[in-house]
DNA sequence: TTGACATATGTCAGATTTGGCCTAGATTGT
DNA sequence: ACAATCTAGGCCAAATCTGACATATGTCAA
């Protein structure tokens, strides 16, 4: 439920919601996008910060280097949550998170 | 990969790494745990301030009465993912989302 | 009490996400 | 140039998450 939102939406003949609805749809869909983005810079340039490669991070986050590549990437297969989680393993506050989080419209 | 960890590391023998390793992935889910209760709070307050009630948002979100509750209820079955992704389609900000997580410890 | 509505909780099939593997291209050091 | 290292991206089985449904409990007005 999520990417093929658009799609039901569609199939439905628009009788699920108003185009406001779906105006906010797209809007949360872009947040979530530029919030992605944000997170993955701060995962990025945190560790770089700590000159560690990316397998070296991935061993210590119990995930791959493909991942954290996407990761970093901002490839829309990474939620959200994995992001957070591996921000918060390697040291990063809720209050940096949620900093980068409020700034991520301004990127 | 998140519930069962703790498992694997004990099973591995403790070889995967330090105290220090285990003790930032306590820490890492402990604040998982605030976050998501953080913004489910966000979550129900804003429900309440439109006065509507659980189904209808379910509505609104494409979702179903039970998991709103368990997203207001911060239950762990509930991704921070799925969260944001709501509070951002009811017309929460990147900015609002931010400083709700990033006071989340405090709470 | 009864009925209508709101919320909580369990379950589960289907959808999504993830770690791991592999390979190609890029970068760095010698 | 060469080797070593790093990074990007595709792929897939396994793990996790989610919507939907069923049902229990709670609230409140008639």
């Amino acid at each position: 439920m999520k990417r093929d939102k658009r799609e039901k939406l569609e199939r439905a003949g628009w009788k699920v919601g108003s185009m406001q609805e779906f105006l906010d749809l797209t809007d949360a869909e872009t947040a979530v996008v530029e919030v992605r983005v944000s997170l993955a810079r701060e995962l990025r340039s945190r560790r770089r910060r700590q000159k560690i490669s990316q397998s070296t991070l991935a061993k210590r986050l119990g995930s791959s280097q493909s991942r954290v590549a996407k990761m970093e990437a901002g490839d829309p297969s990474v939620s959200l949550d994995l992001l957070i989680r591996s921000l918060l393993r390697i040291g990063s506050t809720t209050e940096e998170i949620g900093r980068t989080i409020a700034r991520a419209a301004l990127a």
